[in-house]
DNA sequence: TAAGGTACCTGACAGTGTAAGGTTGTCAAG
DNA sequence: CTTGACAACCTTACACTGTCAGGTACCTTA
């Protein structure tokens, strides 16, 4: 009975589910040989070393991205590869500060740079405006994640909202009162995320509706 | 020749020391009780375990951040208290994401939640509307921070613009119009963060008119 | 039969956080 | 002057981390 031989792509995706489900503190290379049924520096056959692994992970989980579609308008297009983003890391919330640090940017973060600037370069922005709102949608995306993956990591003691809500209630009013939105917002309530990335594709559209006026474009390219 | 006892103070203050010059990775307990002339097992008589340290640590930057005033108008002052905070981040750049991960809200970042949650609703906000205003923020300053620190850690080849660049101009051309943008950048242009954050200003403001002319307020609690 | 490569393993090393307990120095009470 | 307590610091040890150096078993091809 011989077992099954490793890839580089079972041992990803096994060390993306041991992440999931532990975080990424219990993502160690002797864990994950473990989980593979084998001994840690048989890893190192297939991955050099374990940021090699850490980018390999973060790139798989950049793949399951919608990349910007280049059909319908622009806007609703941006806005459902950046929902797809965001969803993406809710489904791995390791991979956002991960992202961000570690071994400069994957291929796979390029195709999806490559199709949002593109999308917005195709509808009109101007270089300039097409940076501004790259780095504008990212950080909200980004900053978005990271809050939520700290939020819902953070275990409140049960009786959160009598004891700790009610304490702080006097000395900081308005903190308490946005603890209490926290447990008390509904699932029909426009979610966070959302709110604030229709303010900054809000505001984009303003002004990509101001230069169009101003200076009609001429070239798509 | 006996050396002056330490302090909880002074091996916080060493501890950021540390990581600002070799980011975060490089604190560990040995060479921060080394920096302070110490065994490392005496640090553990100022703080309980490294997560305090580390907690303890991201106070001391939190309380770096101005606060949002209560003078001046709403939008200029939470403009600037953003700045600050944005500003506090860069010259800690390892701070962003402890600041998420770990262990809750501290105590410092309370006093800023409060101070900038408090100026929204006196400024007419209601409390849905600051809810949402405030995670924007938040997001922002966050994610362009971390964007921030990722961005300055990735050490580009020398000649980066004459290769990379160059490149994938062909296959990637939006992004290699990007990458350039960086590189060309000067510093009389709008930073990211200053044209994100407006952009969000700009659509709260927009919305706190309308709900005023709809229902003028009554109440400013 | 030999060579060479593939896929895995053993042992070791330097580094990490920290639990358990020991050693000083200072200082007040008996 | 002694005793004991406390503060401030140290020693040792353990389990854990990533990974270098090298070894082993098997399979394929010459």
């Amino acid at each position: 009975m011989q077992r099954t031989p490793l890839s580089k792509e079972r041992v990803l995706r096994t060390a993306i589910d041991l992440a999931d489900h532990g975080g990424i503190d219990s993502l160690s290379m002797r864990k994950l040989a473990h989980q593979l049924g084998v001994e840690a520096m048989s890893l190192y056959y297939y991955v050099a070393n374990k940021d090699e692994l850490l980018s390999g992970i973060v790139d798989m989980v950049v793949s399951e991205i919608e990349p910007t579609s280049r059909d319908g308008d622009w806007r609703s297009a941006v806005r459902r590869s950046a929902i797809s983003f965001h969803d993406a890391l809710k489904r791995h919330p390791w991979a956002t500060s991960l992202m961000m640090g570690a071994s400069g940017v994957s291929s796979a973060r390029m195709l999806y740079m490559e199709a949002l600037l593109g999308r917005l370069r195709e509808a009109g922005f101007s270089p300039n405006l097409t940076h501004h709102a790259y780095h504008a949608l990212d950080s909200h995306i980004i900053g978005s994640t990271l809050w939520h993956a700290g939020y819902s990591n953070m275990k409140l003691p049960a009786n959160f909202e009598q004891t700790f809500v009610r304490d702080i209630a006097k000395e900081l009013p308005y903190l308490a009162e946005h603890a209490e939105q926290h447990l008390t917002r509904s699932k029909r309530d426009v979610p966070e995320f959302e709110f604030g990335l229709d303010l900054i594709l809000d505001g984009l559209e303003k002004i990509l509706g101001m230069s169009a006026k101003g200076r009609p474009r001429r070239r798509p390219t």
